[in-house]
DNA sequence: AATGAATGAGGTTTCATTCAT
DNA sequence: GATGAATGAAACCTCATTCAT
């Protein structure tokens, strides 16, 4: 008997990989059927571990989330907050990029019933918040990040990346779009007076001219264009 | 006669209108059954219009990039070059937020007759790429970035916006992450040495200490820290 | 009105036309749509003037039935009458052989209205009848056939045509077929009978050894070959 | 598990029966809704052993010529050529006659895919080829038919007889029709030569007055009429 | 009278799920 | 526990027929 429960064990554990795999490939469409073909056992072996579809898709899913956990751990023990953080989003991202579809059912589609999944995402999200609590504590991420803004930049970096054409470029792409989450350069008066930059609201950060992005300086009066060009052309146009 | 031909346009208005909402609503994988019920009409009324799903979903999505075509020439006419950009670029996300599984079924999946999108979606890219050129020229988006990298931006958007279960940030992170197009702040001598930033690849670009950016100045010597806090940090922990 | 009149009679025959040629081509599975397309006019025009498919079915056929009834009579005045009887059977198989599913519909399913038919068939049988009544009274056809006979008779030579890979052959199996009405090989009594054609029945009909028909003349010894080739032929293999 | 797959092979031969049956009755355009049904099993039942329609068509005929191919080793074995020959050709007329749907699906539409049908067909013409060559050997059939001849002419016998509102006089035409394979009458040099039966193809093989088939003997004088009835009918005509 | 858009029942096919073996 | 055959609802698509223009 425990044998057959470790060759149920076993089957589970088939299927289960299986279904990672035909549904990165082909997509959440396709039949339990193909599923059961492909990992060579019975129609009726899949619904006996996986009562459902829906079933079987959270159980994916889930699956990938307790892997993930399982690398959040590993980049907060061997980097500097800042750069675990970094490490483990880009990381998900590159992990999760042939699973979009996966990933859409949960995050798309709100009919899902959460309470399935909630083990593996909970876990999940606490790993996340505890990486980014570090970080913002070491200063390296904007203060303002909350979790859920990482779960949606996750989204957003695993869509640019199975979107984008060129493998490298899409890389790219997510790491600069990672890089929005970094504390902003700051001066010695904005780290004076943390969460109070000087001119973060009422300077202008783009010339009012061209629209150029505007360098932002602590001290000083802030500049309304970007050069002597713009300038004299607004002059101009002023008059 | 003339008659008849403008009740069947106003009958596949209709429909296209209903599909657009449904799609958007319950996904792709709603039945034509039930797009020909919302919309008032029977089952070969559509079909009439359409002769398949894949076409429909198709138009609707032509429809789509057309409206956003014509949102292109609008920022264009309105606004400077780059503020037109980041404008259209915005508003193509929030508009297609909504449409997230139409928009997917393009980007994710390979298999479409790209043929049938063709018209639109060239019309598309090349409003796209206007754009991109005009900041450019002006300065305003980094020289690097390339129409492609712009189609999987805004699908990574389109994915913040939608998975985010706050609005309001969802926006806000949608803007920081643009952002990172933006020419990142320069000096006079890299100004004047277009392409060559001076350290760009020596000069260690995040804190040794707790990996916050740094900021990328032309001349001097490079900072190894944030600041005099992770200066100090380090410096002890390197007895 | 009067020209309305002609021009609706104009689309009958256009829309008659096309079905005759569309049923033979694809079978009576097309859809009236197709045809109506073929024909160039509006679904609804096919509809005026043949209220439903079987209706229109019925119409082609009984059109060429019509037709044939005029290939009979033209047969019955230039031919003597057994040759009449047989030059028109072998014409109505070679008219319908590319009409095979029409006349299937017909023959085949006993679920028509025959009712409608009625008009056409009636004459057609009719001038079979006549045809056949005068064959047998010229003694060329043998005396226990019936018009019945003749019926399936034609069904049968229409299937082998069709049915035959090699067109040539086809016909030739036809021919060889019909033969079988021909009166069988007599008694001296019944030769001598006045008003009989002297070979008409006993002398060879085809070439003792190639098969070829064989001419048929009402005086001189019958030719047992058809040319001096065949007949040394047989000469050589009969020592 | 073998017993599992004993009921599939049972429900496979109930299904394929009962399509034969409802081709026969209603023609190939039954539903296969309707043939489920009459089969008593679910939709999806038919289709998991014939995928589509098209095969399942196919396996009906492919099952009709295996079976044919058995009747033709039986007549094979236990007549003489010649008759082994006729004997075959008017079975299968005869248990094709309810097929005729069925027949023409194959014969008349081109666009079978000839390779499924493959194995079922060539062992049928394999198995006619046999049984023609042997009569040919014989004397028994005319030196210039070919197999395709017999295909053609089996086609036109199964319409002859389906057509024929008269059951018993359609049988006798099929059968005054295949005696145009007999060779024709020959002389006496041919007539002469060994090994062939004395009145094979001189004597008539049917009743002169009421077509009945006459029983053929080796010697004595062959019989002009099936008995004193017809022979008495005769004379009195004649005077 | 002609047009062709609209209709919707019905056809084939698919597939999640159950159940006998 | 595993198997895979059976089920039947539902999807997509077709087309004979009607009807507004």
């Amino acid at each position: 008997m425990a044998a057959a429960r470790a060759d149920a064990r076993r089957n589970r554990e088939t299927v289960l990989r299986t279904a990672m795999c035909v549904f990165a490939e082909e997509g959440l469409g396709v039949s339990l059927g193909r599923i059961a073909q492909r990992a060579g056992v019975g129609a009726g072996t899949v619904y006996r571990h996986f009562p459902s579809k829906d079933i079987l898709v959270e159980a994916v899913l889930a699956e990938h989330l307790e892997s993930l956990v399982g690398a959040a751990d590993r980049w907060a023990a061997r980097a500097v907050p800042g750069e675990a953080l970094f490490g483990f989003l880009l990381e998900v991202i590159d992990t999760s990029a042939g699973r979009l579809p996966v990933c859409e059912a949960i995050t798309t589609d709100g009919s899902w019933p959460r309470a399935v999944l909630g083990a593996a995402e909970q876990r999940f999200h606490g790993a996340l918040e505890r990486l980014l609590r570090d970080a913002q504590q070491a200063g390296a991420v904007r203060a303002d990040v909350r979790v859920d803004d990482l779960s949606a930049l996750l989204a957003g970096g695993v869509a640019m990346r199975s979107t984008h054409r060129d493998q490298t470029r899409g890389s790219r792409l997510v790491r600069l779009t990672l890089d929005a989450l970094r504390t902003p350069p700051v001066t010695k008066a904005f780290r004076d007076r943390p969460g109070k930059p000087r001119h973060e609201t009422t300077a202008p950060r783009h010339c009012a001219e061209c629209g150029a992005r505007l360098p932002v300086r602590p001290t000083g009066r802030p500049p309304r264009y970007c050069g002597p060009t713009c300038r004299q052309r607004a002059h101009r146009r002023s008059r």
